[in-house]
DNA sequence: TCTGGGGTCCTAGGACCC
DNA sequence: TCTGGGGTCCTAGGACCC
């Protein structure tokens, strides 16, 4: 029986937390309120750009990535702080427990933003107020300004939630596109970079509202796929849903440093990619993960990036697997020139209670039992009606376990 | 005196298989 | 002697976002 699937418009919200780590600062210590603002990275170092500042700070023109003696050349008495990570995550996850008290659907984007899901929460509730009640909950509580967007999709609902900061609530409905979306520059729209803005402007694309009703196949020759995506969000369509799941699906986990100097030096380029190889290796166990590729990443003097991976043939998880390989890698691609930065990513990223690791089978033979070996197990496969060897754990690091394992194994070394 | 560090997604070419 | 078309995997690079 076809049942008569009577869509209700969603709605969302998106929340942004206004900028949050000066925000989180000045709630820490309220003396700073009303001061120009900026957190930092080393001023000693070229490491020593912005990262955020706050609202007094950008009156004067103080921006994001902005190296920190250009930021004082335009606010002499800016204040810089260095950056204190621990605070603005333990802020986050206060921030995310109270709009997991509303409602279950809650989608993290970032340390500082956040998609709901309120279509059954505002039932009896007008969003605005529902909105209102958040903001104020996450004010009195935290002392800290956020904006929210209010909208039928995510795409409205986080260009809603940019068009009115600090302490915003902004209602995008489907009718006001064209008079509060389209007006705005195509580069204000998220999905749009620098590089995607000037492209559309050869095809005399400037504002959102010329993206909507744009040639669908001049956008798609221009951009491919995103062409199309892009066209669609531009008329307020987005199908996406808030998945609450999606903070839990790491794809791949990263550490890079830039180094205070460029360098060449063999030794100090391998104590970094140590260093880097154990922040990886702590952030995949405290997330109980390995990983099935590493890719190396050289930035040289002169910017040049370049990217190297390999994929392996079994997960990994510990340090010094996770070095040999970015260090090969290194030795293989490095061109001798100075390097600027390093880094290394562990992707193919999986929990470790779902993988199960085949046997590195190929270290117990030779090339000419291969064939029996096979046989041999798919004879097992059939008699047990399991492969024995698909119940290894990342944890056994291609070992046999099993005392049936090694009597196995034992029979066709060599 | 320029430009950090954490990510995601997409594209494109080559290898390999059928 | 010549050679299609489709699919998947791997690798490298680029665009974008916070």
């Amino acid at each position: 029986m076809a049942e008569i699937n009577a869509k209700k418009a969603r709605i969302i919200f998106h929340l942004d937390m206004n900028s949050f780590y000066a925000s989180v600062e000045i709630a820490y210590n309220p003396e700073l309120k009303g001061k120009p603002l900026a957190v930092a990275g080393n001023p000693e170092e070229r490491k020593g750009i912005i990262i955020t500042s706050n609202y007094e700070a950008r009156a004067k023109g103080v921006k994001t990535t902005m190296p920190i003696w250009q930021a004082r050349k335009l606010c002499p008495d800016l204040l810089v702080m260095r950056p204190n990570f621990e605070r603005y995550r333990f802020a986050s996850r206060e921030i995310f427990k109270i709009l997991y008290s509303i409602t279950p659907f809650v989608e993290p984007v970032s340390i500082d933003e956040g998609y709901m899901d309120v279509s059954d929460v505002s039932n009896d509730q007008h969003p605005v107020r529902l909105a209102e009640k958040i903001q104020q909950q996450i004010k009195k509580e935290l002392d800290l300004p956020c904006s929210i967007g209010i909208a039928p999709n995510k795409f409205l609902a986080k260009m809603a939630s940019d068009m009115q900061k600090p302490m915003g609530i902004t209602i995008l409905r489907k009718r006001d596109i064209p008079e509060k979306l389209w007006p705005l520059p195509v580069r204000e729209m998220y999905g749009i970079g620098s590089k995607t803005a000037e492209k559309l402007q050869g095809l005399s694309i400037n504002t959102i509202g010329e993206l909507a009703l744009a040639d669908e196949y001049q956008l798609k020759q221009l951009l491919g796929i995103n062409g199309e995506r892009l066209k669609n969000r531009a008329n307020g369509i987005d199908l996406r849903v808030v998945d609450p799941d999606a903070v839990n699906e790491f794809k791949s986990i990263g550490s890079s440093e830039t180094l205070p100097l460029d360098t060449t030096d063999e030794a100090e380029i391998r104590s970094l990619l140590s260093s880097l190889a154990e922040n990886v290796e702590i952030r995949m166990k405290r997330k109980q993960v390995a990983g099935g590729s590493v890719q190396l990443t050289i930035r040289y003097h002169n910017r040049k990036t370049i990217t190297r991976s390999k994929k392996l043939s079994n997960y990994i998880e510990k340090k010094v697997d996770i070095l040999k390989v970015a260090f090969e890698l290194f030795e293989v691609h490095w061109n001798k020139e100075p390097v600027r930065l390093l880094g290394i990513t562990v992707q193919d990223i999986e929990e470790k209670q779902n993988i199960v690791q085949q046997l590195d089978l190929f270290t117990y033979k030779k090339d000419a039992e291969k064939e029996k070996l096979y046989l041999a197990i798919d004879e097992l496969t059939e008699k047990y009606g399991k492969n024995p060897f698909v119940e290894m754990k990342v944890e056994d690091q291609g070992q046999p376990r099993t005392s049936f394992q090694k009597d196995f194994l034992d029979d066709y070394k060599k």
